[in-house]
DNA sequence: ACTGGCTCCTGAGGGC
DNA sequence: TGCCCTCAGGAGCCAG
């Protein structure tokens, strides 16, 4: 399930391909994604040449000349560069082809993901308007995040995977970081300290760059642009290890459900 | 202004 | 073998 790490991944993959491409066809099977694809879509991108592949917390944006595609992978979304006669599989919902003779192909089976367009500055559109700072950009500090939970007192754990306070954490990596900053995901966000949460600021960066570095967390859907799968499920210190020997201490990762989510913790661990 | 709950969707896995 | 139920979750949206 793509988080801030998988989408780097993605984004870091398909570069290459696409920077300075021009765009011949958009080709769309399921329009019914997140929000419909543009019907005007496919007339609008043909000719255009890829200036720009960025990344806006989740979100993945392709710039041209005459505007920005918005694309999400959702939780079950996935990009890859194939041949344009590459079979297709269930759940190919488009294929982006350009000149050279490649495919920008999108699965996704829960459809939860999304293809926008915007002829104005991405950053004002309003899936992207209200987002956070990016957590591997200096901008994004323990100080901060003090500042941000005062006075709040939903769990830690559901305040740090909000969008408008930071981008990019997804449920792997909230337990993950929660797990080597020693806080417990149930505390109150607005009664942590400022060195927890430059504790936790920091478990956040480690967590998100070690798993970049491993090209992503694979669970059930995600792979890379050549579809390979991702290694960091291999270090995972708490998620989905209900029952599992803490790496630390040795007791039992506790699970359970918080804010709709399941949660895993280390009990000794994290107070 | 916050917070928690609901919703979209399909596939996997468990129980019987 | 097959059916039904539950769960997985990003994030917008809405009610209280």
């Amino acid at each position: 399930m793509p988080e801030l790490p998988e989408v780097e991944t993605t984004r870091r993959g398909i570069e290459p391909h696409l920077l300075g491409k021009t765009i011949d066809a958009l080709v769309v099977r399921e329009p019914r994604l997140r929000w419909p694809v543009p019907p005007d879509l496919p007339a609008k991108l043909r000719g255009l040449i890829v200036r720009s592949v960025r990344r806006r917390g989740k979100y993945l944006l392709l710039g041209t000349d005459a505007g920005t595609l918005i694309l999400h992978l959702g939780m079950s979304g996935s990009l890859r560069i194939v041949s344009p006669e590459a079979p297709l599989r269930k759940h190919d919902h488009f294929d982006l082809l350009f000149g050279y003779g490649s495919c920008l192909r999108f699965h996704d089976p829960r459809r939860f993901g999304c293809l926008l367009w915007t002829e104005s500055d991405p950053k004002a559109h309003p899936l992207l308007a209200s987002l956070g700072p990016e957590p591997l950009e200096p901008g994004f500090t323990g100080r901060y995040l003090q500042e941000k939970a005062r006075g709040r007192s939903l769990a830690v754990k559901s305040f740090i995977m909000d969008s408008q306070v930071v981008v990019g954490i997804g449920n792997i990596y909230a337990s993950e970081a929660l797990f080597r900053a020693g806080i417990a995901p149930n505390r109150a966000a607005g009664r942590i300290s400022l060195s927890r949460y430059e504790k936790l600021a920091d478990s956040i960066r480690t967590v998100l760059e070690a798993s970049i570095e491993q090209g992503g967390t694979t669970l059930r859907d995600f792979v890379n642009e050549a579809g390979h799968p991702g290694y960091f499920r291999q270090i995972l210190a708490v998620y989905e290890r209900a029952g599992e020997a803490c790496r630390r201490c040795g007791s039992g990762i506790r699970s359970g459900r918080l804010g709709q989510r399941a949660t895993y913790w280390c009990a000794r661990c994290q107070k």
